[in-house]
DNA sequence: CTAAGTGCAAAGCATTTGCAGGCTT
DNA sequence: AAGCCTGCAAATGCTTTGCACTTAG
């Protein structure tokens, strides 16, 4: 059973490698470490979190790096960027349609697959005059964890 | 014809005034001028932007301060804060339902107040276990000026 | 009067940039 | 070999904090 998990994610993986070929970026250990890191990770970590949980495997890598590979990688679209309300970025690997709930509390995102809630359309003729190319809906509410910690601060 | 805009925009200030004195605020001269600034635009001002309008008038006026009171106002529901991929935080003063159209080369938003858009309901029993309080579209795509400025760069 | 609010200066964080050297192709 | 990529250190930009003073109610 986990062994599915490990396989979807090497698959992922090799999926992102392919993207990075086709894009003309060169394979360097810093960036194939980026790409395991994204393809086991379901949840969205921030550049920090990517960056200690990689600072020891490969020796020397910098904070620097990290945002720059991230950079690039969401340019070429391999990656996309979610802004939460918190300020850091937090980045995706997912590039299939899905939505996102953000923790108000703690600042935790998930991810929500219900095409319940995808769009028809995209507005077409807006008063404001822009070109519409894609849309993301995110929900707010609280994590369990800070659901429990609610009530407990409650009694 | 201006005169309705004013109006409006006046009626906005006065409900605004009232939510503050509802949640116990101190009417100061900075909140008050803030007040006016949020209830006349209907772009989402960054709070540097909301600063740079109001220095001139209210002399002394603090940066710090400008946060301070936008951070409070966010806490006791009188504004609410738009988190763009820019990083740069921006405030709006409408609480009714709508969604936002963000440019994604200069960051400019707009509303969208097209109510085909809304949801019928929220996410109940997601695999992530959070609880959805609210939710918000967020489209991107290029402002006029932007797409005008794209497309100059093509010849 | 007294608690709440403000200004100033300095700190804090996430992120970016310049530049010299190193690694992929 | 050629140029893309990385590390380091320093800079940047937005936002927050500590503290003493001021103001609204």
């Amino acid at each position: 059973m986990n062994s599915d998990l490990k396989q979807a994610s090497s698959e992922k993986f090799r999926r992102l490698e392919a993207g990075c070929r086709a894009s003309g970026l060169s394979l360097t250990h810093q960036r194939r470490a980026l790409l395991h890191c994204l393809a086991q990770r379901s949840d969205h970590p921030t550049a920090d979190q990517l960056y200690d949980e990689l600072k020891s495997d490969v020796g020397g890598l910098s904070r620097t790096t990290v945002y720059r590979i991230l950079d690039t990688f969401v340019r070429v679209g391999l990656v996309s960027k979610i802004s939460s309300p918190q300020a850091k970025a937090r980045f995706d690997a997912d590039m299939g349609r899905h939505h996102h709930i953000v923790c108000e509390q703690c600042g935790k995102v998930a991810d929500l697959f219900d095409s319940d809630f995808n769009l028809r359309g995209l507005p077409e003729n807006n008063s404001s005059g822009f070109t519409v190319h894609n849309y993301e809906i995110t929900f707010n509410g609280l994590c369990p964890l800070c659901q429990k910690i609610g009530k407990e601060n409650e009694s």
